[in-house]
DNA sequence: ATTAGCACTCTCGGCCTTTGAGTGCTAATT
DNA sequence: AATTAGCACTCAAAGGCCGAGAGTGCTAAT
């Protein structure tokens, strides 16, 4: 499919105004646009060969033309020029992100500030796709029946867990277990903790208790929750300020999807680094058919990455959004790749 | 404000009529649903009384009536029975809230379910008014230029901290320090942890590194982090679901104040344990004057307690709202009160 | 105090007309 | 062969009109 200059020049310019207006284009608006010397009868033939092609589609007979999924298409492979940020919303992106001296906030935070900078719903999500494995063990005595379980993991991060049990647990015991898990359980990840594994801990400690295996639960229950994805979605209100969300019923279904976090993690992500666009249609979501999604992956090493991507109509302008979510998107990967503090948080007041 | 027995039954079938179908509720079918044994004439000469009190309206002349929020009001103070939870209901709610391993998102869950069972976008916020001090600090030495600070809170939960730092540490310090700041800063609000204070300790442990001043810091962020509320906002899209948000303009205002973290945080709360409801105008916020929240407390012990609740259209079946967030709140308030683990946590791929 | 009866009011839906924007096509022009 | 002026045609949107129906308020009778 190759089109001939001119008609890439109008399709791009049908497509930037429809994107500013949100009204069909008429030939005559683009002659004005345009600075083409020809008259608009040309380009209305121009148009028609145009919408023969599937690009451009006239909501009824007699009025302009506006893109269609595929004109979008076009437009985003081949024709739109990469949109910048500002030297403002650099900064505030940066203030944002950067200064943020939770860092474990730092995905939502992002997302928040997508969803402000682009007017749009936003989603991020945050996988640890690989094996995460402990790196360090500490158990903490405060009492004989009241001890917390640090564990240092692959990540650099830290998970902690109070444990209280009924059964007596002495300062001598926790200290041996200690020295025994470092031995036995870092670099192992959770499959490889066998109940066998277990058991002759439980042995070589001389426990009683049980309380070994209390731990180990928790160590394991630690390991698995850590490789489950996490899901941010904010500025949702966003999506009803745009004209094609007046209508109730669509902008419920898009919102729906949004807030259901089974569905979201089945969204489809950029393989790599970079940013990518799913037009209308080109969702599989059925939710989403006549919205579009914009995500972008970023990668901080140490088994972090994620996506972080907004939703809104098809008429969107994509190469301001991909600029900002893109920028966004590598100031959060940097943050977080950080030897800055990670581990923190905790406790039953959080998330 | 006294209203004759007769009124009292009319202004109840009423709210009750318009509960259900969201149509103005005509004297005729009042005539059917009340065993009144009156014509429908009589009836009008009293919705018109009731009217008079401002307790009525009628959208246009020709229609049938509707509650005004004072309407509601007498409705919810005097006359509505308490909704009860259905057998079904009472065991989702323990299903989700009880069984959830991960005590720190009971209060998500919570406010995720409150949502689901009344149809509602819901809310929940966990405060920890009060102050909050440090019961037990460990220092956990990972190398010369990396240890995890670990501090048991007095409301039992625990939080930490990964610290990277360019100058050496050993462990023997971090020992001292480990005793020292258990010595010191135990038992201490976060005010009261003086720069003198922090030199004095500094001294006494014979750090020249200024690592005392950096765990410090730590601290003091970690004691006011968790005076800071949380809040959670589920279920956005339900509000649109309902006749009186089909006017796009009115669920954006709901909606965004919604997801405006700072608004949220001036909502009214209940005193005490219990419910309370906001009917339209009666909310102070501008744009949930016509809207109603209905919201419960909880009290968790331990410096922990928190709001949960519901925004939605005015017509709302209070009884069953109420009944549903109460219980919600009264299983939540168990699951946080447990002795059960409550630290836990952390990482960057959290929230 | 209640009620039957009736006139009155107002919304809602359907139908028609007008208006205006914008197109497609044809015939002339370069 | 491509372009263009010109014009007829189409269609949505907005406004006006009408009839139907629901429900009320009021009056006069019980």
């Amino acid at each position: 499919m190759s089109l001939s200059e001119r008609k890439k020049r109008i399709l791009k310019a049908v497509v930037e105004d429809y994107i500013g207006s949100a009204e069909p284009v008429s030939s005559k608006a683009l002659q004005g646009r345009l600075d083409l010397s020809v008259s608009s009868a040309t380009i209305r033939n121009e148009m028609n060969e145009l919408e023969q092609m599937g690009l451009l589609e006239q909501p009824h007979t007699s009025a302009g033309r506006r893109p269609t999924a595929s004109g979008y298409r076009i437009y985003v492979n081949e024709l739109m020029g990469s949109g910048d940020v500002t030297q403002d919303e650099a900064e505030a992106i940066h203030e944002k992100i950067r200064k943020g001296d939770e860092p474990s906030n730092a995905v939502s935070d992002a997302s928040k500030l997508a969803s402000q900078i682009t007017a749009l719903p936003s989603y991020a999500m945050q996988a640890m796709p690989g094996v995460v494995t402990a790196q360090r063990f500490e158990l903490v005595y405060i009492d004989d029946h009241t001890f917390i379980i640090v564990v240092l993991l692959s990540n650099k991060s830290v998970q902690n867990r109070l444990v209280t049990l009924p059964t007596v647990t002495k300062p001598a015991l926790l200290t041996k277990l200690s020295a025994l898990f470092n031995a036995s359980f870092t670099g192992k990840p959770e499959g490889d903790m066998t109940t066998e594994l277990i058991a002759a801990t439980e042995r070589a400690a001389g426990d009683v208790t049980g309380v070994t295996a209390v731990i180990a639960g928790f160590v394991m229950e630690i390991l698995m929750r850590t490789q489950v994805r996490h899901t941010v979605v904010s500025g949702t209100s966003n999506l009803l300020e745009h004209p094609e969300f007046q209508d109730v019923e669509k902008a419920r279904r898009v919102l729906g999807y949004l807030s259901n976090e089974q569905e979201l993690l089945r969204l489809p992500a950029p393989e790599a680094d970079g940013v990518k666009i799913f037009i209308g249609a080109e969702n599989v979501a059925e939710a989403l058919r006549d919205a579009s999604v914009v995500v972008a992956k970023y990668d901080a090493g140490d088994n972090m990455q994620g996506i972080i991507g907004v939703v809104g109509p098809t008429r969107m302008d994509y190469a301001k959004v991909a600029a900002r979510l893109s920028y966004i998107a590598g100031g959060l990967a940097k943050v977080l790749a950080m030897g800055v503090p990670i581990g923190e948080i905790s406790g039953g007041e959080d998330e």
